[in-house]
RNA sequence: GCCCCGAUAGCCCAACGGCAGAGGCGAUGGUCUCAAACACCAUUCAGUGUGGGUUCGAAUCCCACUCGGGGCACCA
């Protein structure tokens, strides 16, 4: 009965309240997580995507924090010093629209739910480190955003253009191409339409070779989707510039094509409706049809203009151009399924190799020529396969190319070649990415450090003043207009221009926030840092980010930005990195009953009351074992009973050792001592591989055999069961970090087990002294063997062709054949 | 249409090309209880989406297909 005397006032049930209770304020107290920038110890960055504030977390903010934790706190366990930040990423839309409807400044709502989530996560004890929280709507971060802005903008790398944009007519703000999904907005799901705004853009496309070269890198350590993603995204493509003559102008029109070995089929020329080049182009007599039909396509949405199955359409502009190798005059019509903001916003029209231009053509009744020979047996329409040069020049014609009979690549070669020479186009690399269109027309974002001068034009708000502060604006002055809300505060936009002192103007836009997330990694290394954006040593010292948590949903769009920054930031000589985040790492969507949380489908699942009723660590054990971190959790299929069951276990095996603490397992029980070896030398490898959920399946098994031990082995006075049960709180650290440090404290250790280190494994401990070989006839199993783990090929062959089952299975056949892979396995063919 | 990922027991998931099962959930039986819940103990169930191929041997490698998930898409 001593135990019940160590532990008199613990019942046999596991009071989660009361540990968790018991644990934070000492943790509070111990901050075992802070990175000391000057430590000697070898430095990880681990870094999990900072939250909106928008309400308490959630089950996907459970998920994805609790999957990174593992990680952090191995990595402390393993003897790193390990940087583990968060914030927020407070700038943004929900809270300006939540204080227009509650008549408030957004700050109100976002601090509110800053701190409310901040609460959470203290109480869910992930191994943040607190003391470099940051938030990226306060003005002593924004005001290094600005003045990152301002350095781009010297480098050429930021600048205002007036051209065609995304616009939202709900949120009335315009949109990056990566936050328009389908044709409609990705943050309200409205449908965009199109607007003529000047605008001020990233020069992000200066940057698309090197940002689709390092990808090359990225590809063993980064989720396979995101970096396919980023590639479509990147869209790089080869071909040619081709130029066509046009007669009375200057200028030729130049098409941009990936198959310049069809020009021979080239039977028109088509201009994007919407382009310059076509307003420009259209004749006296053809205008007023022209314009009749860009006012129709106009009033088209993106929906109804990405709509694939639509019927081709267009306008003939009068005019003929030339056809560079042929000399042939081909007419010029403008069409809406070209686009005047890809390429030259001009494409030849070869109906022979390409579906769109053979729809055009049928439509319009233009000519067709096929230029590349179909297969037997093709009954299809354009064809864009590969074959041999036909019609190029057609028979009898005399031409000053001849590209008959080459393959694709081939008659590519030479035509790019042949344009060369003749000045008449070259060979070109053209890319699906654009600029990253960053003004917004709201308020709660960063404001553009610009000042707009009728004499001096664009003026940078000086480095001294910055940061540039948000006028106080609340409630319906907040309320959307088509127009910045800060062009509607007075005294805030009205400014005497930094070079002349005349009256001038702010510029009234803010930021995208994705602006502010570009750089918030780099801002961690030394939150506090007043001389820059960040200490450069200290960044050099951290970055790149070892491990990068966070869902895929930022693939494109957060992960590119932030990419880029990065080599600008290389590029300035304020980072020696080129690539931020080394390895990234996805988690999948909680979801419940087979379907997406949503509130009209009512099956959301309240983390506050999950966490209520089963406690911090069944919930973060839940999410960890639920399966491999990328794929999606069904609630509906998780057992967090099952977890609290097994902390219970897990926690009962402390209050059964009897050994005191700091006992040399040395001389325990072997085999429970092989058992907690193995475990632990596995658990590493696993986590390593992000297979959490078999890492915690391995302690389980660790646990029931640690029980067995106690209840029917060596009892629980054996040192091997004090080892075992001393590596179940540490491997628990990870998981379920009350329960471990609940379990440490009975087995007579001081907080924190989080960072007691990784349990040390004896290597001759991971070596069975003997293993059981299979023996097989015709690769099925006849019989087993106990050998030695370094039994030779023909000793066991010996063993096994001797063994009376394989004697009979054989049944005298001739033996044709005998595979030997000692130790493990004999595989006799007869 | 193009590209990427996946499919193993009633369910979630394991398995260096070598015995299909580590772990969990559920179910069933038992112990405990006046009874139940909890807890504990035990038992149960598939031949790996389909069809081929490579191999002594395939869940694993290759090919085709089906289904599911994702990315890109009138990008010339």
């Amino acid at each position: 009965m001593s135990e019940q005397e160590t532990h008199p006032a613990e019942a046999a049930t596991y009071d989660v309240a009361a540990v968790q209770d018991k644990w934070l304020p000492v943790w509070d107290e111990l901050q075992p997580f802070r990175a000391d920038d000057d430590s000697p110890r070898e430095k990880r960055y681990a870094l999990t995507m900072f939250p909106y504030p928008s309400g308490d977390l959630h089950m996907g903010h459970a998920e994805v924090t609790a999957l990174h934790d593992v990680i952090a706190r191995y990595w402390w366990q393993r003897g790193f010093e390990v940087l583990n930040p968060m914030g927020w990423d407070s700038f943004g839309l929900p809270a300006e629209n939540a204080a227009i409807r509650n008549n408030e400044h957004p700050a109100t709502y976002t601090y509110a739910n800053i701190e409310t989530q901040y609460e959470s996560f203290r109480r869910y004890g992930i191994s943040f480190d607190w003391t470099r929280r940051l938030h990226t709507s306060d003005p002593a971060y924004y005001r290094w955003t600005q003045w990152l802005f301002l350095k781009f903008r010297e480098r050429g790398l930021a600048y205002r253009k007036n051209s065609p944009v995304n616009w939202c007519p709900n949120d009335q703000t315009v949109l990056a191409n990566e936050q328009v999904v389908d044709g409609r907005c990705e943050r309200c799901g409205h449908e965009v339409t199109k607007r003529e705004l000047t605008q001020w853009y990233f020069k992000i496309t200066e940057y698309a070779q090197e940002l689709l070269d390092c990808l090359d890198d990225l590809e063993p350590t980064w989720p396979a989707r995101v970096v396919s993603a980023q590639r479509n995204w990147i869209g790089r493509s080869e071909g040619a510039h081709v130029d066509f003559a046009v007669e009375g102008r200057a200028e030729p029109i130049t098409v941009y094509t990936t198959r310049p070995d069809t020009i021979f089929g080239t039977t028109f020329l088509v201009v994007a409706v919407d382009s310059p080049l076509a307003e420009e182009l259209v004749t006296d007599e053809q205008r007023a049809a022209f314009e009749a039909y860009r006012e129709e396509i106009r009033k088209e949405t993106e929906i109804e203009r990405l709509s694939t199955d639509r019927a081709k359409t267009g306008v003939d502009l009068g005019v003929t151009a030339t056809n560079p190798v042929t000399g042939t005059q081909i007419p010029v019509w403008a069409t809406d399924y070209v686009l005047a903001d890809y390429g030259t916003g001009a494409v030849m029209g070869v109906p022979g190799g390409d579906q769109r231009d053979w729809e055009f053509a049928t439509t319009m009744g233009l000519e067709i020529v096929r230029t590349t020979q179909t297969p037997e047996g093709f009954d299809g329409e354009a064809f864009h396969g590969e074959g041999p040069a036909i019609n190029s020049p057609a028979p009898g014609v005399d031409a000053p190319l001849d590209i008959n009979g080459l393959s694709v690549d081939e008659a590519k070669r030479a035509t790019i070649d042949f344009l060369e020479q003749q000045r008449a186009g070259e060979g070109t690399v053209n890319f699906r990415l654009r600029d990253w269109l960053l003004s917004r027309q709201r308020y709660w974002g960063v404001p553009i450090p610009i000042i707009h001068c009728e004499k001096d034009g664009e003026v940078a708000v000086p480095y001294d003043q910055l940061p540039l502060e948000l006028p106080e604006l609340r409630g319906a002055d907040l309320k959307p207009k088509g127009v910045s809300p800060l062009a509607a505060a007075e005294e805030w936009v009205n400014v005497a221009c930094p070079t002349c002192g005349g009256p001038a103007k702010r510029d009234s836009d803010t930021m995208d926030t994705f602006v502010d997330s570009s750089w918030y990694f780099l801002r961690f290394c030394s939150p506090d840092y007043t001389d820059g954006p960040f200490d450069v040593a200290k960044a050099n010292a951290w970055m790149p980010v070892d491990i990068y948590v966070g869902g895929v949903e930022h693939a494109v769009l957060h992960l590119l930005y932030a990419r880029f920054f990065t080599k600008v930031l290389r590029d300035m000589g304020m980072l020696e990195v080129g690539e931020p985040f080394s390895a990234q790492l996805n988690q999948g969507f909680v979801i419940n009953r087979g379907k997406k949380m949503s509130k009209s489908l009512g099956n959301g699942v309240s983390l506050g009351d999950q966490l209520a009723e089963f406690g911090v660590d069944a919930v973060r054990l839940t999410l960890v074992f639920a399966g491999p971190p990328e794929d999606d959790i069904d609630w509906a299929d998780m057992s967090p009973a099952g977890s609290l069951r097994f902390l219970q276990r897990a926690w009962r095996l402390s209050g059964d050792v009897t050994s005191p603490a700091g006992t040399s397992p040395e001389g325990g029980d072997v085999a429970l001592r092989r058992v907690t070896a193995r475990t632990v030398h596995d658990a590493a490898e696993l986590i390593e591989a992000y297979r959490f959920n078999v890492m915690v399946a391995r302690v389980m098994e660790l646990v029931n055999a640690t029980r067995k031990a106690i209840d029917s082995g060596c009892g629980p006075a054996d040192p091997a069961v004090r080892e075992a049960a001393e590596a179940v709180a540490i491997l628990l650290s990870l998981v379920a970090p009350y329960t471990a440090e609940e379990m440490w404290s009975r087995l007579g250790h001081e907080p924190t087990v989080a960072r007691a280190g990784w349990p040390v494994v004896d290597p001759a401990l991971l070596v069975e002294d003997s293993v059981v070989a299979v023996v097989q006839i015709q690769g099925k199993v006849k019989a087993r063997l106990d050998v030695a783990p370094d039994i030779g090929d023909a000793d066991l062959e010996r063993l096994a062709m001797a063994h009376p089952d394989v004697v009979r299975a054989i049944d005298g056949r001739e033996v044709r054949k005998v595979v030997v892979r000692a130790p493990k396995l004999v595989n006799v063919v007869v």
